[in-house]
Order: C-alpha cells, then structure tokens, then sequence
DNA sequence: CATGAATGAGAGTTCATTCAT
DNA sequence: CATGAATGAACTCTCATTCAT
C-alpha cells in the first residue's frame, strides 16, 4: 500500500505506512483550511504529530505531501464507488444506486474535492498526470454501469458523455453549494438530476423516485 | 471603467485604466504557465512592460492583481454571453443559439476558466464574495433563456437546475477537454449537450443537429 | 534669512523662503507624531501643500528637511529666550526671569525638544555639528546671564556647570513631564530649580517665590 | 533570564539566552554606530554571527532587536548602580558614593546612554512603556538614596526632584561631553554636582572634595 | 529513526529620487 | 516653476530543506 512513488529514507514499510497516514490526515486538516501554498511544512508536521525532520524522512518534497494527500482523497472515492455497484441488481435500479451514492459522497467529502480541484495544478506535470488517471478510473466506473442502461437507440457515447455530466454535476454539488441549496436539498437534487439522465436515455422514469424506492 | 475597489496612487484615471489593462494581460499569460501563487510581483511587473515599483503605483498588494485578473475575465464572459442572446428571436433557438455560445466561450477561454476555478479562493472571503455574484450573473443569463423554453409540465426549478447544469457542463469542456476529445469535437459535444437539455424540457429535437441548423 | 547651506533649484529667493517656510511647518507636525524616519518625502511635500516634484525643487535630499527643520527649531528658542534677557534689570531678577522664561519654552515646545533630541544624530556629521552649534549658543546666553550673579567666592566654572544644568533640566521638563506632573506644576517646578540655582551661587532666596515676584 | 515577552522558535532556552547574548552585542555595536532605523536586520545577523534566518529564529520583528537591546542596556545600568549603594555606610557617604557610582557608568556607557535616549521612540506604545518603567526604576533608587539624606527642613519633594536632577546630568555628561570636557575632568564635574546636591540638601560640604574622601 | 537549529534564496512591499511634460 | 508617473535598490520577513546530534 505504501507508495513507492514517493522515496523515503526510512526502510521499515509499515511504518513508513503509519507515518504517512497521519501525515494526510494532518495535511488534509490544513489544506481544507488554508490550501497547499498556505501551508507550512512545519505545519504540516506538527499536525502530524512528529518534528519537521520527521516529515523529511518519509518525503522528499513539500509537494510529495500534496501528491500523497490527492492519492489518499481519490482512494477513498474509489471505495465507497465500488461499494455502491451490485453487478447483480437490475441495471437501472444499480445506476440510480451508483449516480445516488456518488452524489452523497460528493456532499460529504466536498473539502476534499475543493482540494483536489485547486491543487491539483500544483503537482508537477508527471504526477499530476497519474492523479487524473485516478479521476479518468471514477467517471469509467459511472461510463460501465450507465453502458448497461443503454437503449439500442443510443450510443456508446452517450454513456460516456453523461458519465462526465454526472461526474461533474456531483463537484457542482460539492463546490457550488452555496448556490444550489436555497432550492434544492441534497435529495431532490439527486432525484432530479437521475432523472434527466433517466431521460436522455429515454428510460421513463416511472415513480420519478429516488434510487432507493427500486 | 476602472475599479475603484483597487486603489492607486496614480490620479490619472485614463491612465490607471492603460496601466491595468497591461498588468492584466501580463498577469494572465503568468497565471495560465504558473498559477498565482508561484507568480512574482517582479514577474508579473515585467510582464506587463514596466518596473515593479510601477507595478506598485497602480496596486496595493498582490492579492490585487488577481483580483483585477478575475473581474476582467468575468467582464469578458458576460460580455460575450450577452451579445449571444436574441430575445426576438424563438425561445428554442434562442437558447441553441446561447448555450452554443457559451460553450464556444469556454473553449475558447479554457485557461481563463482555470484561472478562475483554481485561484478565486485566493482572494479574501470579501473579494471572493464579490467575484462569485459574478458567476451568479452568469448563470441568471443561462436560466433567464431556459425559462422561456419552459413546458407547462415543468417546474422554475428545472430551468435553475439545468442552467447550472449547463454551465458546469461548459466548465467541464474547459477543464477536462484531454478526456473528452478523443470521443467528441466541440460540435458534438455542444450538439449532445443541448440534445440532452431539450429531452430534460421535453422538447422534441426533431434533427439532432447542432444550434445552426436553425 | 533664506538658508544657502541647502541648494535649491529654485532662484527666486523670497518664494524658496515662502516654499521652505511651508516644508518646516508640514514636517514639524509630522515629525512630532512619527519621526523623521517613519515619515516619507511624499508625506511632507503633502502637508506643505505641494507635490512631491516641487518639494525637490527647493532640497536636494530628505536629510535636508530635517536640517531645517532643526534650524528653524533652534531659531525660535533662541529667539524667545533673548526676548526675556533684560541687561538693566537686576541680575538675580535677571537670571530667574531668563530660567523661568527658558522652562516655559520648553514647557510650550516639548515636542519640538523631542524632534531635536531624538533626530539630530540622524544629520550627517558637518551638519549636525552646524546644529549643535545654536544648541552651544543657547547655554552660552544662560551662561551669561548666570555670570553677572556670581558671588566672589564662585568660579566661572559654576557659571557654565550651572548652566548647562538648567538647559538639561529645561530638556528634562519636556521629556520627562510624564514622570514629574504627578509632584510638580511647571510653577513649582521652576520655582524649586531655581532655588536650587541661587543656593549653588550662595545667594539667599528669601521668598522662596518663582521669579514673577521680583 | 531569557526574556519571554520576546517569542522564540527556538526551545532551548539556555541556545535561546546565547544567541541573545550575541544578537544584543551585535546590534548594540551596529546601533551607536548607525543607529536603529539605518541598520539591517541582516547587518544584525552578520554582526551576531549567524544568518538572516537563524536570527528570526529567536525574534518575530526588528522592533524586538531594539527591546531585547533597550531592556539589556538598564539591566546593566541598574546591576552598576546596585553594587555601588550599600545601606550600613553613613547616609551621605552612601551618596556620594551612588552618585560617583552612576555618573560614572554613564561615562563608561555614553554611547549605549545614548541609544536608549535616541530610539526607545520606535518602540511601540506597550513596549516604550515597559522599558521607561525601568529608567522609573534607575531614578527611584537615587530618589531612596537621596531620602536618607534629607535634614528637617527639605520635603520629600526634594528628593524626587534632586534625584531627577542627578539622572539628567548624568545623562547629559553621556550626552554633551563635548561641550563639557573642554572644563570639566570627570573628577571634577561629579565634584561639583555632588556639591551642588549637597548645599540643596543644606549640608556644608567641607572639603569640597570628590566621594572618595569619605 | 527522531529531532530541531541552521540556512539563505527569494518573496512582497516601500520610498527617496528623477525627469519629461 | 510645478507636476506626478516612473524607477529600482533596498528593506523586512518567510519557509522549504538540510544535517549534526
């Protein structure tokens, strides 16, 4: 599990592990707060619980911190995705499952999303490059159970497209809160946005429910 | 024109709209390669053709700079997005007609758009705040032309809702155009999009084809 | 009276004297609240009325202003202090009237004796020794009055101690109010120094009353 | 001894005491020199013997350089001046002694007289006050001194004010030496003034001579 | 493996002075 | 003679990173 991307002096794997959780939690704690440029390394180790010189042996860069963090954040996203899908449910109850939890998880971890949305630039080129791929694995996950929607009137495209639509009207939930919720709360914006989608694949949508009325 | 929200020792109002309209140039070109934070003052002074203590005379602190950058990109967004609507015209077409501009207007302006995403939480809560009624505005104009392309059996709500849809869809094009070009060119992308908008408003889309054919 | 020690681009003698008259004023008040350090060239040309091109048009450099700053300053207490001397009055009238009338002026300029004590250094050795110069011509007229009191028995040494030692107590009223109001008025104070004075000098004092009742 | 009102990155207290040690020593040497505001932190660094950045190690501001240098000054002048009363001699013995004692510090330590005098201005408000507490102090023991020295027919008020006396013309022996040494020795200057002291307090002063004598 | 003192390049900002108009 | 925009050297302070202990 521990990132060999990242060069660290110390050679005991577990705890170079254990030492890099409480890195991300303390980093994470901070960036939410003040992003990755107002941040310190000093504080970063602090809140990590060790001295700077601690921080130094388990990274080599402050933006090692960043890297770690943006990985951590996109595996947590992963999971609790995955967990959502059941290959065995009926295709659209799944998708209504899937686009449901996604949203949810979107309006609990909506920091984390700021992060990686104005950070993400900070890492340089090669890394930033392997964290979107991480992005690229998330709106596939959503393109896999929306392709088993699909009505033979629509193409394979429509699949992705719509996956990216859902994919970013989820960080619109995140980062845009403060615009939405005078009118939507987080479950009628989770029904209707299923239901446009439910739409454009023209599946009716009978009950114009939410996911867990299937 | 000039905003006076920026204070400047320089009295010459002419002037200090010349001078700004360098120092957003440069600044831009800066922000787009680097990003706010890892821009210098000296950089940006240079950029826009004259000495840091120059720079000084026209701003008090950095944080100005981006803010100026910002207020000029909006200005340019809501300029562009205004000349694009026709109210004489159908409200069908007259809402092809927009979103097609807009999302011609986040393809053209792709870095402008990550500018503003990734550093308007730079600025100060107060500046933020003043920056944000902007895209509001923005969005107001999206909904504004949805509204009146609304059947009897939806609700204002789907026009909000769809109209932020829309915009983060254009946002998206900005942003993530290295995922979603190899499926689609701007042309498709922009004719699924507004498909997918006219089935939400349950509005036949008799020719599939793009905002031009009207 | 227009002082050639500092060069002026400005050949018409009479407006440099009006100009510099301006500068004295406006940098005296700024000086009084922040010192000549935290003050700026552009404040003082503000507060003279002028711009900050024409300020440069009657100086050559900022240390300029503080030289006559404290010519004009030293020129007013040499002024005021001759205006008490009376070479027909008796001389201990004479001596307590000039002490009395030198504690007052201190008394009236205390901040202006602020300026002086805790600026001059910052004037280049020639010219701080030109300053210091008045400063000497000032205890040399309390010195001459001081000399036609001298007992037989007195040395012409205690005539200059003495001196000096009322131009330092003069000094200490206005510097050191804050710790000597709560035990003396200016009255009493004069009163009790020169008492003190007439005792060095062997006179009797008898009334033990400020000079007023001569 | 290290002086907590001062905040320090550093926590070893007994580094911190060091490093101060040579931080005053360097800045004190630089400010008789140039004086607070035409000196450079870094010049206060290079001066101590360590980098820009070690030095804001164990500072927060210039401003704090000044205190630590302010607050060090009186420590000394207070310990000299300590040392020379002692409580069993006889009270105007005592004096004398304190007297000699304290013109002679400021003898030795004009220039530093002459820091305090010419920058404890930039002290902020909080600060300034603190360290005029001090010189409160300095005056305070010749005031108690003084007092034990007091006949029948002086008040208390005496005292207070002979012993400011006494502060100031020390000071000004520090400060106007060059006015003075043309006529005076050391020697003879506190000669005088303690004769001066001593007819103010209405005791003869037999052999005019200096405190030595007793 | 952990610590934290030391480093210095580099950041943002100021301001005395100049000079074209 | 008056103006004020332009300049850039110089300032204070920060912080990622290193390395001796």
């Amino acid at each position: 599990m521990t990132d060999s991307r990242i060069l660290s002096n110390v050679k005991d794997a577990e705890l170079v592990e254990k030492r890099r959780s409480q890195m991300i939690k303390g980093a994470i704690t901070l960036f939410k707060e003040k992003g990755f440029h107002r941040t310190t390394t000093r504080e970063i180790a602090k809140a990590s619980g060790f001295s700077i010189g601690t921080l130094y042996e388990y990274i080599r860069t402050k933006e090692d911190v960043l890297f770690l963090v943006c990985n951590a954040i996109y595996e947590r996203f992963r999971e609790r995705l995955e967990a959502a899908i059941d290959w065995n449910s009926p295709p659209v109850a799944n998708l209504k499952r899937v686009i449901t939890a996604y949203f949810q998880l979107m309006d609990d971890m909506q920091e984390e999303v700021i992060i990686m949305y104005q950070e993400v630039k900070s890492l340089k080129k090669e890394t930033r490059e392997y964290v979107l791929t991480k992005e690229r694995d998330m709106v596939s996950m959503l393109e896999n159970v929306m392709v088993t929607c699909l009505p033979a009137s629509s193409s394979r495209q429509d699949a992705t497209l719509l996956a990216n639509n859902i994919f970013v009207q989820g960080q619109m939930w995140g980062f845009r809160r403060w615009m939405l919720q005078k009118q939507f709360t987080l479950e009628t914006y989770i029904e209707r946005q299923i239901h446009y989608v439910l739409q454009a694949l023209a599946i009716a949508d009978p009950g114009q429910a939410a996911a867990q009325t299937d």
